[in-house]
RNA sequence: GGAGCCGUAGUGUAGCGGUUUAACAUGUCGGCCUGUCACGCCGAAGAUCGCGGGUUCGAAUCCCGUCGGCUCCGCCA
């Protein structure tokens, strides 16, 4: 910059700067060179400004501006003045204005990027990850980056104001059973001993509730060694929050007033308080998922009492057997092609379901392959049921239940989209209640925690966790939003012996038990308050404020799917000296 | 671990029912141009068709493998 000191912003200049004589500076975005005249688009955080080199004004000025190219760093000293009459650019805030350069100063070269720094341009994602730096360039990410900068600030204004104290927990902390696979960090003082990063910072937040901490918060990062998805990263963020001397509604509640204060702050959206709740069976026989998009309606029904008696025998065997026949209205398609429908067959395929049956109502009859092995009445029964009308589709699996359900969520979630029912700017909170405290898994002959180990059962089913461990519910909730999981939580067991039993249920010696949380039971015994809280997924917040589809556009340097960062190439090999400091030694790989 | 889609000048695409000088747009470079704003006009350069193998007289095109990206299932307390 020499001694030059920027003024203004390029894209803060209005027509009440005008006759001021400002220093800029930024990115050549364009330039437009007439021969006698050459125009510039100057870009920087805050905005594009025309800045116009005129000999008449700068000979020198002019001709250096010849020379400039894209992306080129430049600072510019000028004039700004009312665009000439008809020249005015609608499309630009600064579009009234101009700069009229005296004074240009190359700051720094550019090579010719690999592709152009505008919004809406379909860039190969990989290339972008690779130049992440001009990717971020870009005023749509530079608009997400913000936009995650005023989330967070509002989260924290908030939560200062309830109470809240933010507190760091470690990244370097210990592995423990049950949950996501650790991401392990090799201790160099201790060989052949290892610290695991923290998938969530559940215990130490615990802990300081036992500390008399009473309300705490954390924007953390967690890691998980998963496979990826468009909402699920390696590491991603947290805004982790406990409290004490809770029930499961205070938790509820101020989660609800965050979001609706982050919501009002950051976008200017009023939210309706407060959330609708469903329980976590309501909303798996009723939308075939735990985390159901409610901006539109499509409920699946359950048709299982019409067809056990029927005649066709796959029906009614997976009734016998305890299965379910559910299906799902799909209005207005009874027209689908063959080609259409395999489509769908293959969509329930994947979650499982050993087909679909379909049934087009046209007029007062129906279309099917299928429809020859019922009774006219039956017929009847199911339309009334389905609440179907000429011209609908209907689609019904017969499974297990879980699997039904999966299998019409899915279906329900593509009609969604095909018919276009999901995009109407519409923000559908929910909370997802009483969800059971345990599952049963097959492989490894066990009980699990549906929400993890320390998430307190309803008072009430305390005496279940002896007889019928399955039936007990969970002091959990989930909040949802456009059929994203945003977060979840739960009130948490405080006393040392339901501690252990829960340990004792999900198979845990008294040994591993004592070894993987024994500071965890110890801190029980010294005046645990009762305590819960709740984290939310900040990426996904973000993704949804922002109208994106995938959490890698509000992280600034992600992973890909395979989980490299293309930018850095991490992960990358390391030195044997590093190896053998941190007693390590590499198996061939097969 | 599994399924699907994609990979062609810098970028985005076409070509893929076998034989083309591999096309179009944009960008880049050079020339002209004093009111453009996705400036315009003229000209030029730019592609081992992701990589390897196979089939064939002949492969960007068909087959197999592999690498990379994306979406999903499993997994994600």
């Amino acid at each position: 910059m020499g001694d030059w000191s920027r003024t203004h912003g390029c894209g803060e200049l209005r027509k009440e700067h005008a006759g001021l004589e400002v220093v800029l500076a930024g990115w050549v975005h364009r330039r437009r060179d007439h021969g006698g005249l050459i125009f510039m688009d100057l870009r920087d955080r805050s905005g594009m400004v025309q800045v116009v080199f005129n000999p008449e004004v700068s000979e020198q000025a002019f001709t250096k501006a010849e020379a400039l190219r894209g992306e080129y760093v430049v600072t510019v000293a000028g004039e700004v003045g009312i665009r000439p009459e008809g020249t005015a650019n609608p499309n630009l805030a600064t579009g009234e204005v101009e700069v009229y350069a005296r004074d240009l100063r190359l700051l720094n070269v550019a090579k010719v990027p690999p592709f152009y720094i505008a919004n809406n341009l379909e860039v190969d994602e990989a290339l972008r990850l690779r130049y992440r730096y001009l990717d971020l360039r870009r005023p749509e990410m530079q608009r997400l980056l913000e936009l995650r900068h005023r989330t967070t600030k509002a989260i924290r204004d908030f939560l200062d104001g309830r109470g809240f104290w933010e507190i760091e927990t470690p990244m370097l902390t210990k592995s423990t059973p049950e949950g996501a696979r650790d991401f392990l960090v090799p201790s160099r003082l201790h060989p052949g001993e290892f610290f695991a990063l923290p998938q969530s910072p559940q215990l130490f937040k615990q802990v300081l509730m036992v500390a008399g901490v009473e309300r705490y918060f954390q924007i953390v990062r967690c890691f998980r060694d998963e496979d990826l998805r468009a909402d699920r990263q390696p590491e991603f963020t947290q805004l982790d929050m406990e409290m004490s001397f809770v029930r499961r509604e205070d938790v509820m509640g101020i989660t609800e007033e965050l979001l609706a204060y982050v919501f009002g702050r950051v976008l200017g959206v009023k939210l309706d308080l407060p959330f609708p709740r469903l329980t976590y069976r309501e909303a798996m026989t009723r939308y075939g998922s735990d985390k159901p998009d409610l901006r539109f309606g499509l409920e699946i029904k359950d048709i299982s009492d019409l067809v056990k008696n029927s005649g066709f025998r796959v029906f009614a065997e997976v009734v016998g057997r305890g299965g379910v026949v559910r299906g799902i209205r799909v209005p207005g398609c009874s027209t689908y092609s063959r080609r259409e429908l395999d489509e769908l067959t293959q969509l329930a395929g994947t979650f499982g379901a050993k087909g679909l049956a379909w049934m087009a109502v046209e007029g007062e009859g129906i279309r099917s392959p299928i429809v020859k092995f019922f009774a006219s009445g039956e017929l009847q029964s199911i339309r009334e049921r389905m609440e179907a009308r000429p011209g609908d589709l209907l689609l019904f699996v017969a499974d297990q239940e879980d699997t039904a359900a999966s299998a019409l969520g899915a279906l329900r979630l593509e009609i969604g989209r095909r018919l276009g029912l999901m995009d109407d700017g519409r923000l559908a909170f929910a909370w997802i209640v009483d969800f059971p405290l345990l599952e049963y898994d097959q492989e490894e002959g066990r009980y699990k925690a549906v929400h993890h180990p320390f998430t307190s059962p309803r008072e009430e089913d305390l005496p279940l966790l002896d007889r019928e461990p399955l039936k007990a519910k969970a002091l959990a909730y989930d909040v949802i939003l456009n059929g994203v999981e945003l977060g979840g939580g739960s009130i948490r067991i405080h006393r040392r012996d339901v501690q252990e039993k829960m340990f004792g249920l999900l198979g845990l010696s008294a040994e591993e038990a004592r070894e993987k949380f024994g500071f965890l039971l110890e801190a029980f015994e010294y005046g645990a308050p009762p305590h819960g809280g709740i984290a939310l997924g900040l990426d996904r917040l973000v993704m949804l404020m922002g109208g994106r589809e995938t959490i890698r556009d509000v992280i600034p340097f992600p992973k890909t799917q395979s989980a490299t960062c293309l930018m850095t190439g991490a992960p990358g090999p390391v030195t044997a000296e590093q190896l053998k400091e941190l007693h390590l030694a590499l198996r061939p790989s097969k």
